[in-house]
DNA sequence: TAGTGGTCTAGACCACACG
DNA sequence: GTGTGGTCTAGACCACTAC
């Protein structure tokens, strides 16, 4: 995380750099020093302006570049303050998909929150997965979003085969996938995933309460039961600021 | 990846949304509809500003939306471009690291550019890593950009044991850092490894030419061979938009 | 009511691409 | 030179927070 680049002489050697861009890598500096504390608040718009000697616009546009690196948030009519994060850190292998576990051993109240849960014509990739024909095929379309302590951390969307999904209902609108179906005896045991990053886009950078492009961890999964048996398939999105995934490999040699 | 959201009935009732969320949304949907293909240019900012009937000011925001969202890219003097991509898949199991096989594989040429190959005394948690003693060790700090294609699409960071660095000296330089292992006959066997995604910062966005805050894949990892011996660690960071990670996992039951 | 960030405007000048 | 995107300004008005 140390900086040296291109530029051989750090200091005052503008050299070409944008103002806002100079701008906001001072103040990343003095956050990263410490001369701005997680929670604090930095000096206005209007302050900054003035100490740096440029128009309101261009400490925006400053602004908007820490924002965008995760640096600072801004709250209006209040402030512009320094985040402070902790992340989460997602085992990849077993046990898998037990986010509400993971959450309480790292201390914090896991919860959901059920925005869909709705029967539909499955998707042909859906399909595909879940190996259902793919013309006819109902599937269970759900959408919920994962609070850790009240913080939005993520947005899961699954789909479930009919009759799975018509069974557990209910409890599927209240908990965790995978506890869900732990508690009524159905057990995992091989599960296909890939994990991408994605940008967030306007309608999930409101669902996740983060800024329109902020980078999202997204975990795919098909998982299975019995013998290579489809059981669900969907995909998590994660707020990349709070979440993270370990995994310990071993070759085969 | 249909939207339908907050606002029920979705046209016209702008309903509050800034002006240049409405039209970035609008540009989307056109984009996505195909109404503007990859590669294409869209009309410049000034004829949008007309068509929209806003300032070029507003219009600037909204194609930052877009840039954000990895759906356009602009070029100066030429005008802005839907982006057009395709996604490299790397294997997250066996065979761990070889990224220059994996771009052969999907068809890309690739090649590294080394930044820096130095000494240095170990960073504390790299000490721990490699398991040398914290205070005097010395280790080969390597930086290199990662091509397919001639796109940078990664950055690689390692730090080599002295004795490693020492003796790989011209050829870590040249090419990839699994495969000049390899080539060498010393084979891994086993990795610790952890995934997380994080905003390009003002150095990485220049590196990896995308736009700052860009959402960076980070494959962080310690390299094993003989008998749980530390062979070297670092991390490589992803541009997302070209790159994904695959895994297939079976629970132990 | 005062202070803060959020949105938007109209206009200026610059740097780059292309003919 | 013309047209494009990149930077920056000065100022207006709004919405929210706090006192």
């Amino acid at each position: 995380m140390t900086s040296s680049f291109m530029v051989p002489s750090e200091p005052s050697t503008t050299a070409k750099q944008p103002l806002h861009i100079v701008i906001s890598e001072k103040l990343k500096a003095q956050i990263e020093a410490g001369q701005y504390k997680p929670g604090q608040r930095l000096p206005s718009e209007y302050d900054l302006g003035e100490k740096f000697g440029v128009s309101r616009t261009t400490i925006r546009r400053a602004v908007a570049n820490l924002i965008q690196q995760g640096l600072v948030t801004t709250q209006q009519g209040k402030g512009i303050f320094v985040s402070d994060r902790r992340k989460i850190s997602f085992p990849m292998s077993n046990p898998l998909m037990q986010f509400d576990v993971v959450l309480r051993e790292q201390g914090y109240a896991g919860r959901i929150h059920s925005l869909r849960f709705q029967l539909t014509s499955a998707p042909a990739d859906v399909a595909c997965k879940l190996k259902l024909p793919s013309q006819t095929a109902q599937v269970y379309w759900q959408e919920k979003i994962i609070y850790a302590d009240d913080a939005p951390i993520g947005l899961e969307v699954d789909y479930f085969p009919e009759a799975l999904g018509h069974s557990l209902t209910d409890q599927l609108q209240q908990g965790f996938t995978y506890s869900t179906l732990a508690m009524n005896g159905m057990t995992l045991n091989a599960a296909k995933v890939s994990l991408e990053s994605v940008p967030a886009n306007y309608e999930l950078s409101e669902y996740l309460a983060v800024p329109l492009g902020m980078p999202l961890l997204v975990f795919n999964y098909v998982m299975y039961w019995g013998k290579h048996a489809p059981a669900f398939c969907g995909k998590t999105l994660f707020r990349s600021d709070w979440t993270c995934y370990t995994s310990e490999i071993e070759i085969s040699t």
